[in-house]
RNA sequence: CGCGGGGUGGAGCAGUUCGGUAGCUCGCCGGGCUCAUAACCCGGAGGUCGUAGGUUCAAAUCCUGCCCCCGCAA
């Protein structure tokens, strides 16, 4: 069975050298769908996407266009694929792209559909609190992420996970489902199980303005958005008398619990975004009382540190905002 | 030429405006106090101030070139 990948960034990447080790007679990806070269950080080189890299160094064709257009169309079809994977590639399909592949198009999403169709899944799952979630690997319709399933693993949310992290393990997790459907799929005898979709809410991509923390939520919402926001696109706060370019980024933070807080608070005074430091813990206070205890942060223009670290390097009292 | 911050003992920072003995909070090593300690007290080691050159009696500090790290933006 002949294969063509769709995909972009670095787990997309990871996906395809995956694919790419089990082909073993089974299957063959013929040619790769990536977005174009990208200008990036701060020399703003002209770089090829990870999926890119992947297929050039395995000698794979690669098409690379921003939307699947009469020309991407006509050049995926003269592969003749029988079935198109896709994995964060950053662009829809339409109706007709759809019709590319003899056996249409599956998509892996990091998410158990319907929950969280849309862009981000991952971190609106780790925003929100869930403690579940998943990989769906679906057969792509017209649709945002609508089509019918084929397969679904679960994944407990670990309590310190990043979507870094997170994401990581569902991408392993989505490669063996994916192995697993390949077949499936090819032996044309099973059918997907179509999706209930309800009223639940789309995964938005997160904003650089919603990585702004506001102290005045409590420490256990501020540390869901901390974890949810890394690696991108980072939860940061600035402090009341830095600049406004002047970000502290917060790369790991725990509320504390109640216990905890109760033993090291007794005379604190409590303004939000105010930072203490308590038996060398550096602690914000947050909403309702809370405290969140920073970890790692990134001031502007300096490397990630210990929170200890940077705290000792301060000046004056600080409060963020 | 997109905007900006930074490089000072192992860590994080001050000192640079206005040149004149290397500072602070930690860590580390040794000793003391203590039932004990992450607490406290005493002592100690450790720095070509990113790098190359220039100005000067004298440069972390002023001038010039270069290297490296990072935030924003894209």
């Amino acid at each position: 069975m002949k294969i063509i990948f769709a995909g972009t960034p670095s787990n997309a990447a990871t996906t395809l050298q995956a694919l790419l080790k089990s082909e073993a007679g089974h299957f063959e990806v013929v040619a790769v769908l990536t977005r174009p070269d990208a200008p990036l950080g701060r020399k703003r080189v002209l770089t090829a996407s990870s999926v890119a890299q992947v297929a050039e160094a395995a000698g794979i064709p690669v098409i690379k266009t921003k939307q699947v257009d009469d020309v991407a169309m006509a050049a995926i079809e003269s592969f003749g694929a029988d079935l198109g994977v896709i994995v964060a590639y950053g662009a829809l399909l339409n109706a007709d792209a759809l019709k590319t592949t003899r056996l249409g198009w599956v998509n892996i999403h990091y998410s158990l559909l319907p929950i969280w169709r849309g862009a981000a899944p991952v971190q609106n799952a780790l925003l929100r609190g869930d403690t579940t979630t998943g990989v769906s690997v679906f057969q792509l319709d017209e649709g945002m992420d609508t089509g019918p399933i084929w397969a679904q693993v679960e994944a407990e949310i670990q309590p310190d996970e990043t979507a870094g992290d997170l994401l990581k393990r569902l991408t392993s997790l989505g490669i063996s489902a994916l192995l697993q459907v390949i077949p499936e799929i090819q032996s044309e005898l099973k059918t997907p199980r179509p999706q209930n979709l309800g009223n639940q809410p789309l995964a938005k991509k997160p904003t650089r303005e919603s990585a702004r923390l506001s102290f005045a939520n409590t420490a256990v919402q501020i540390e869901r958005q901390v974890r949810a926001l890394n690696p991108e696109p980072m939860a940061f706060a600035t402090t009341v008398d830095g600049g406004p370019n002047d970000s502290l980024r917060i790369l790991t933070a725990r509320a504390l619990g109640a216990t905890d807080w109760a033993a090291l608070t007794d005379s604190l005074e409590h303004t939000p975004g105010l930072v203490t430091v308590k038996r060398d813990r550096v602690l914000v206070h947050c909403g309702k009382g809370t405290l969140l205890e920073l970890k790692e942060v990134q001031p502007a223009g300096k490397k990630p540190m210990a929170a200890n670290d940077w705290a000792r390097g301060l000046q004056n009292e600080v409060i963020l905002n």
